[in-house]
DNA sequence: AAGTCTTACATACATACGGTATGTATGTAA
DNA sequence: TTACATACATACCGTATGTATGTAAGACTT
């Protein structure tokens, strides 16, 4: 059997994202050789320089497909819950669910603004998190929940408070109880919005 | 003249912590080679590796120092004021100005979380802004302007937002309008706290 | 189907950085 | 003033990234 080209470019590109994806989230971006992402995907350097440019554009790649991951899981617990509200409470939870993962932490959340810059990432996350942030609230204001308004940057406030209410629970020792103080303070935030 | 050892120790640390500050703001943590701080600070890497343990620890102390630097200038924008409400208005204004300087959002904001871990760096936000800005709310609590709640997981997250903020408003193409979108945003969310 | 071109990879190498080991000068104390 | 500790300088080593070069495997052309 003949592989095309295509599926051989698919395929090697499939086994360094992975590869680095696990590594990347186990130990963080630069304490991962590419060395070791190579052999672990069972191919060389020359497979990773002639796919990326560099390193750090493997790694954005690993961002993007994990960004694209999370924000679809977070997006079926938004619509397919019976009303909009519980959506919304679905998506938070779905959200901090996935903030939570080692991966997320670690490769979106910590590695991902410095490596790639702040800008590239913001530019990330807006085409994913964000987008669908803003996605909910325009949904919540069309539907009378929340009194119409600027929503671009009050989307970005409220996904970083969101962003750091995962991270503490994360690095928590009681993670139910912070998860249950962020989410009071979340929910206040949020009713105050509602006018 | 005869300097004494502590002169001399004194004398080079601060030497590398400042060349280092300058070059860490300018191009980030990691594009800086050690080499290159210790010949802006006159001094080899025999006298860095001397006082510090490795390259993150003379980048720790940076950030300390930094983050002392405007915790004091927030600190006295706060309480040199008339009352404790402009105080807080005083501050937040002083707070969005910090963040706007390239140096602490570089080295601070966007190099710190990761060079440093992120629960050390935490450690260090807790011991300099979440410090001041839980002070801020308990003296507001006292006052009555805000009723009384757990403080700790809220400021956190008042304080992602306003780093956000800040963020936003340094990269922004028109810092003015974003930055007038982000006080209502943030003013809302305080507002609701009252009652 | 033979030859040519292009893509996909492997290997070898140049370079740069961080950290260490070793040597030397300067201050300090018995 | 002798014995020691501290503060630095220099030379070196290991390891990482990225590049240059070589080779094999599809993919067109005729």
């Amino acid at each position: 059997m003949r592989r095309s080209q295509q599926d051989r470019s698919r395929g090697t590109k499939a086994a360094l994202t992975a590869a680095a994806r696990a590594l990347f989230a186990a130990r963080g971006y630069d304490a991962v050789p590419a060395d070791e992402i190579v052999r672990a995907a069972g191919v060389t350097r020359g497979a990773l320089y002639h796919h990326y440019a560099d390193k750090k554009a493997l790694f954005r790649d690993v961002v993007v497909g994990l960004e694209a991951e999370i924000t679809a899981e977070i997006r079926t617990a938004m619509t397919s819950a019976p009303d909009l509200p519980t959506g919304i409470a679905a998506a938070l939870t779905a959200f901090l669910d996935a903030c939570a993962r080692p991966e997320v932490r670690q490769v979106s959340l910590l590695d991902a603004p410095r490596v790639l810059g702040w800008s590239d990432w913001r530019a990330i996350e807006a085409e994913f998190g964000l987008a669908l942030l803003i996605e909910a609230f325009t949904l919540a204001t069309d539907a009378g929940l929340v009194r119409p308004q600027p929503v671009g940057v009050l989307s970005r406030l409220i996904l970083s408070a969101l962003t750091e209410a995962a991270l503490l629970i994360a690095d928590a020792d009681d993670p139910a109880q912070i998860r249950a103080q962020a989410e009071q303070a979340l929910g206040t935030w949020i009713a105050g919005l509602i006018g």
